[in-house]
DNA sequence: ACAAAAGTGTTCCATATACACCCATGT
DNA sequence: ACATGGGTGTATATGGAACACTTTTGT
């Protein structure tokens, strides 16, 4: 029975400034020292892969319940030089207002834009590519924009997430008419002053949805 | 860093009788001997984990250069009784026509209806269950479909494979104008005496796709 | 002759798309 | 007053769903 050594690595998605971003954290040890890595780590003897992912999480961000889905494994022998470790990618969504605390080792993370990443360590530009087009595809079937928001949003504010997802724009009656039909949300009655005129704020349609 | 036992586990579907059919081996050793399960097997420490499940699945069933795609990683720590087993779950389409060689180790292997399994080793349960739906979402946005047909095939026979996916009953008339509108398949002139009257053999688009 | 599977069109409905103006507020 | 983002309806095109009969052959 041959073992591997077996890590975990998570693509944390947010949208700000119209942009996708995602968290990128500096290695400080060997290898690809210096160099940018998705956040992650290897999976401890007696946890869930699943449950390894969210502790990294949570050990590197400080986030707690964000919506976490398994993405893929890579197996390729040389995609680590130390040798032989595969790794199962996860992608994670939280809203831009979540704030990040940071890890207890003082390594340094910082946002990118998904459109200009610096090189990655690993394999993981690869792991984030594959992160973007599933992310792109749930969008069609699923609800997963609404985990790019805060708990009530104003009906622009999804739009955008939407079209910053599949990067193109959307026309704004046949989106609205769309969400508002389907009745995924409901009004809250608030009004929120983001431009000149007030938008009314919604929410997802039961409660919060896992978070 | 710590190390976890490493396993490829493949779902191999087939068509028969109007029946999505898997195929699964006794096994003789410890843990759940004589217990059915997927095939499947550790990976070792120099092959990639795809390449693992291609070698699995030779060894096997005899086939090459089938329909194989990644899954899951299913990642419990107790789903292995000998301990922390981590596998990675794949799939794999054959025609009912493609034979098996009977394995190296002469394991009884035999197919089974989805809708009749027996009790199954380690979570293999919850693994065809994954592997089910991922086949009937897939049918609708991909050309997974054909994976289960002979290099040609009669449109009747290419309806049966999707209503056996689906499960439910499709019209005729709108299963061959939608198939045939889209240019997915071409008529082959050749014709089989299948029923009474004799029906047209087509063939997948551009030749025969990887098998 | 009859049973069995092959083959073939049209209508309707639902959903997606294209498209432009007025409104409330802050500056 | 004007600039900014919020909010609203209609017409057309497209894709999916419902629906029944004729044809060819083997028995």
């Amino acid at each position: 029975m041959t073992k591997t050594g077996l890590t975990v690595d998570i693509v944390l998605f947010t949208i700000r400034d119209r942009q996708m971003q995602l968290l990128l954290i500096k290695r400080l040890a060997k290898p690809f020292a210096g160099r940018y890595a998705l956040p992650g780590g290897f999976v401890l003897a007696h946890e869930s892969v699943d449950a390894a992912a969210a502790r990294e999480l949570r050990e590197e961000t400080g986030l707690e319940k964000v919506y976490l889905e398994q993405l893929y494994t890579f197996g390729d022998p040389r995609r680590d030089p130390r040798g032989r470790v595969v790794t199962v990618a996860y992608y994670a969504l939280i809203a831009p207002t979540q704030m990040l605390h940071a890890g207890t080792d003082a390594s340094e993370a910082a946002w990118f834009p998904v459109s200009g990443l610096p090189t990655l360590a690993f394999d993981h530009r690869k792991i984030v590519e594959y992160a973007h087009n599933r992310l792109r595809n749930k969008l069609g079937y699923t609800n997963v924009g609404f985990e790019l928001l805060p708990a009530k949003f104003t009906l622009t504010a999804l739009q955008v997430v939407h079209e910053t997802i599949l990067g193109e724009t959307l026309d704004k009656r046949n989106f609205r008419r769309k969400i508002t039909q389907t009745g995924i949300v409901k009004p809250t009655h608030e009004w929120v002053k983001t431009g000149r005129k007030p938008a009314q704020l919604y929410k997802f349609r039961d409660g919060e949805v896992g978070r």
